[in-house]
DNA sequence: CCGTATCCGAAAGGATACTG
DNA sequence: CAGTATCCTTTCGGATACGG
């Protein structure tokens, strides 16, 4: 997460920066309902170490995509949301959920092999299908 | 262009697959109108090196996102056009750079630095402009 | 509970030279 | 013109251990 500065003129390079890491929608897309919990958080996205979720957030914090709310209590409590700019991609990312799940499912005909969806970001798949089923 | 075939599960991993690289969009959005020689995309995305255009080109062709037509004359000409699948990810493409573009500007403001545009995808976004009138 | 620090491997992307 | 081949640098993401 350090040089995603490049190129910094280009719309395209600008919106990459948010969506271009492996981990980035899964971690808006779990933050489009409300604040989490560093650990709820950690908890929704297997596989991801805490070391690259924290790099993410700092990052997302640093950009105004995601604001941080410390609570100074014992056991320590913070709480991640998405700003007003954060909720603007979530629209976005609703887009192209939209085209891979469509992809997927092509995928899966044309090669004619089993569907066997990932454990990871499974709840954001059915989450879609919620989203699918709203845009018809 | 090796391994990211990972996550085959996730819509959202999927679609990554195809936007996720650092010149992608470019060369998809270059392609939105009709077909294109090696050489123009090449020219049209600057610091863009054979090597990744090739990986690229290779890349989207094996997924079924590009189809390549050559031509056996002399000089050779070869030319790439969009597939319907491909077609598909245009909107996509769009949404992203709405948003990109966006929030480009607001950052402008927010930091009250000079605008300068990078000349890498220069085109895209004059291109975008017109897409923006469109769009309303 | 919520991180940071350190080290590491894989892989994406780039520079350059060469070929049908 | 349209690529290949080779080498090299960067950086992304993961594992692990430790700190406030």
């Amino acid at each position: 997460m350090a040089s995603k500065e490049t190129l910094a003129g280009c719309p395209v390079q600008h919106a990459l920066q948010y969506i271009g890491g492996k981990w980035q929608m899964g971690i808006l897309w779990q933050l489009r309902k409300g604040a989490l919990r560093f650990n709820t958080l950690k908890d929704a996205l297997p596989n991801l170490s805490e070391k690259v979720l924290t790099e993410n957030l700092k990052f997302f914090e640093e950009k105004g995509i995601v604001s941080k709310q410390s609570f100074l209590s014992v056991p320590p409590k913070v709480e991640y949301r998405l700003t007003a700019d954060g909720q603007d991609l979530i629209p976005v990312i609703e887009k192209i959920i939209h085209w891979g799940y469509a992809h997927l499912q092509e995928e899966k005909v044309k090669k004619d092999t089993l569907f066997t969806p990932s454990v990871v970001m499974n709840e954001l798949q059915q989450e879609y299908n919620t989203v699918e089923k709203a845009a018809g």
